[in-house]
DNA sequence: TCAATGTATATCATTATAATAGATATTCAG
DNA sequence: CTGAATATCTATTATAATGATATACATTGA
């Protein structure tokens, strides 16, 4: 699986958020109670993205989380590089381990690079924001949101 | 990772198939040689492209594979497709399991079938005649498929 | 001061991946 | 007709990644 729950666990939070925060701080058990996620796991996902400074924290009675940035300032692509690691489609591009040595003349690596590149390209054009505003509620659709996300 | 061995080494088995085939068949022991891939691994992946029509074989002495297409028709779509199922970039989105209780109001879903379509477009796009032809010895490059592939 | 929160560290169960082994079937060359 | 070279089938195994959980600790506000 290219995307893990890591990363996709951490979207769906970091919308949680979005829509929950108001001018308060979003608690990781009420995330995880509209969410239907595992707390602890999640909670494994909130340094990275605190240290990269979207998330602001508080800690202790009535702490929990909220955005430093808008939504329509993240991208997949970031949320998945700070919780799961910058994410290759093939093995031999792995980071660090980039030492196959066919490297140099290997007639398929130019279309393992190419995926990387669509997919890559694909994940920094879409952004939390742009999720958000798509499953706004719609005259034809007034039920949006049905479980907090 | 999203392109497993299977996918990758039957990509490249296939090519070495078309480069080495001339008018006969190739054996599994010399494209095991020329790939550095392990003969009984590479050996699970020949049935479902047979099956296919794409490889023909050869049985008994003198016995091997040989590609009854032209590798301008064979996408890495099709190569993955056959050798490792169809891929998917999301859990949610897998064969036959997607029963996530989430489908109908998840927020995050569109943008994983965005995914989805941006890998699938992208390995339909590309096929191995078109990576024989980019790794063709140039006469910048005199000195390409050193290796066998 | 205590209850509600987040943090850190360790552990575990399950599954997917990659690889290997051994016995069997088929074909050609001599 | 026989044997060597090939492919095929079935089972097994080692390793790593994934997803999840448990326990003890730290912080904060009411």
């Amino acid at each position: 699986m290219l995307v893990s729950t890591k990363g996709r666990y951490a979207a769906r939070m970091l919308i949680d958020i979005a829509l929950n925060q108001g001018d308060g701080y979003v608690s990781m058990k009420d995330i995880a109670a509209r969410q239907q996620i595992s707390k602890k796991y999640m909670e494994a996902l909130t340094a990275p993205l605190a240290a990269a400074g979207v998330l602001g924290i508080r800690r202790g009675k009535a702490g929990g989380y909220r955005l430093l940035v808008s939504p329509g300032s993240i991208t997949l692509w970031n949320v998945i590089c700070l919780t799961d690691g910058p994410l290759h489609s093939v093995a031999c591009l792995a980071c660090q381990e980039n030492t196959c040595a066919r490297r140099d003349f290997c007639i398929t690596l130019p279309a393992w690079e190419g995926l990387d590149a669509a997919v890559q390209g694909y994940l920094k054009s879409v952004t939390l924001g742009q999720l958000i505003d798509a499953a706004k509620p719609q005259p034809d659709n007034p039920e949006a949101f049905p479980c907090g996300v």
